[in-house]
DNA sequence: ACATTTCTGGACCATCCGGTCAACAACCAT
DNA sequence: ATGGTTGTTGACCGGATGGTCCAGAAATGT
């Protein structure tokens, strides 16, 4: 029929999330992404439409990514218990100075783009519905008291769990990052 | 001697601050700033340089404060316990939505900007403070258990009041927000 | 080989950006 | 009243912005 897409759109895709995760939504220059995925502006219009539909692309992306890895990390575990501790300390590693690209884009985004918002909030249902999930399989083993309600307990998870991405974010150093979410996770658990 | 200013600097800078606040820092324009001061761009760099200097001094403010605020929080309450419970509950309210402007600018700018890093960082050192002398005086009144470290409790409080603001920010409704927030209460202390 | 269709790159556009500057206005001390 | 000093304003600047468009390149099916 005719000429075929020259370039991966899915790893073009990744690249600009970076890109968007590291500098954020507006401080993102449509050159930068010229520059990164080495295409045009012709190309990336006619592959992505403009710069807030490419952006919320890479963020469907990522929550798409994350929910499949939250998904992943708390069913394979065979104790839910120990899942749910993954879990909590899943923002501690070397790399938390990035913080989480859906956290920066809410902080960023949310009083002025709806659609961020919504995005954002449909994210943190499902992972709270994941999490719930998790809690039960908890209780049921009899890791964590049964008489409490599991979602309540799902979401103090998410909500200490996020609190640990946004310190990592300020730059707070590894060691006390992960004294802060062990004793989180002892006192949580 | 000369001619004195026409507008109120503080107040100005509050005004100004806000719209840094709900925009943002990059999707603040300095059309933006004149016309919610009502002032000239000449004014604006004469009275406060340009403006990445401009959003420091309303940043700054802000965390001052925010550190005032919190410190009269701690040493106003008669029990220690009730006070932190006061700090970690305070996320909950109608203006939940907008966020720490702190926090969102950190989330923001914190991988470009290293004076907002630092100014984060040095922030939350100083929250941690008071807040680990709170706990310090919880302990002696009896209120939480002795042996513990003061300080990992404080930030095992910290992390989690930061997680409660950042779930107001993605929109959580007041009523969710203030059921995990007693939740978080009920297990941390 | 060719025609068709799509992709590609860059020229082009109007607008807006942050920042400078000089002319003018307002105020105070004398 | 006047002079000196500072504040205020808006015009102006170069460059960058997001976005459009078109001429030509490239790859396919025939």
């Amino acid at each position: 029929m005719a000429r075929p897409r020259s370039f991966d759109e899915d790893q073009v895709l990744h690249e600009l999330r970076d890109r968007f995760w590291d500098a954020g939504y507006s401080a993102t220059t449509l050159q930068d992404l010229m520059r990164i995925s080495g295409l045009g502006k012709g190309s990336l219009y006619a592959a992505y439409g403009d710069k807030h539909t490419l952006f919320l692309r890479t963020l469907r992306g990522y929550v798409a990514e994350g929910n499949e890895g939250l998904r992943r990390t708390l069913e394979d575990e065979p104790r839910a218990i120990d899942a749910l501790r993954k879990m909590l300390l899943s923002p501690v590693n070397p790399g938390a100075e990035r913080g989480c690209f859906l956290a920066n884009s809410t902080c960023e985004l949310a009083t002025q783009h709806a659609d961020v918002r919504t995005e954002a909030r449909a994210a943190y249902e499902t992972m709270t519905r994941l999490i719930t999930a998790c809690v039960a399989r908890a209780q049921r083993e009899g890791d964590l008291p049964a008489q409490e309600d599991a979602e309540e307990i799902a979401r103090s998870l998410l909500a200490a769990q996020q609190g640990l991405v946004f310190m990592g974010r300020t730059g707070m150093d590894v060691e006390t990052l992960r004294s802060v979410a062990h004793s989180l996770a002892d006192r949580l658990l």
